[in-house]
DNA sequence: GTGCTGTCTAGACGTTCATCTAATCACGAA
DNA sequence: TTCGTGATTAGATGAACGTCTAGACAGCAC
């Protein structure tokens, strides 16, 4: 299960505000955000990614206001961008965040001169 | 035209590793990746913000193979989610980027660890 | 004024996506 | 083995999205 068909990333780090990407970059990084373009999924990966350890998938779906199948489908879509990853424990399916992938992301979006928010 | 139908982003800058997100934060920050979630979108904005000054929309059509429309329609895309903004200046349009949009972007996926690519 | 160029808007069309129900798979217990 | 529970897969449906063409608008030059 663990096996992920993972969005192959040819390059890494350098932020979008220092150099324009190409268009096979721009695609692989937009696969990665179209991942978390989703209410839910974001939500799911904020889940996964904040708690301190692995998270039994029957402990999140009752966060959420949609069917299990749906919940397992934005999952499956989170695993296929590499954000996550998960495993069967006996009855059970755990994920954990894969936090290279996150810090990949904040790196590309990064702006040299911090600005003030 | 600079006038933004922005979306409202109530709070700012805690990072998902850290806490996970109410259902209104994530539809929020959802909203944004969205934006980003467009191969040509991404390029657009990687183009704009790798600029160091403001960009002709003359200038960046040229680089894609899709239609002047259809470049106008992403870049109001990312107008309307706060990451760019324009100005009309004689006969020709042109776009910088809103850096605070991109640094709270990148905070929020933000891994405190820093881990190893 | 008229014409030309650059950009945006409007509307239509085909594709992709989020969601559901029903069915299937994986595992543990009796 | 059979049953029950947790999770995923399969297929269908309605909404949202990306793209196009045609038209409208803004500004410059003549």
């Amino acid at each position: 299960m663990s096996k992920q068909e993972l969005v192959v990333l040819t390059t890494c780090c350098t932020p979008i505000s220092e150099a324009a990407l190409d268009p096979g970059q721009a695609a692989d990084g937009a696969a990665v955000f179209k991942a978390l373009a989703d209410p839910i999924r974001l939500r799911l990966m904020s889940i996964i990614a904040s708690a301190g350890d692995e998270v039994c998938v029957c402990d999140i779906t009752p966060n959420f206001d949609v069917s299990g199948p749906t919940i397992s489908h934005h999952l499956k879509v989170l695993r296929e961008a590499g954000l996550v990853d998960c495993e069967r424990r006996g009855t059970w399916v755990y994920y954990w965040p894969i936090p290279e992938r996150l810090t990949w992301l904040s790196n590309l979006l990064s702006v040299p001169t911090p600005a003030t928010v």
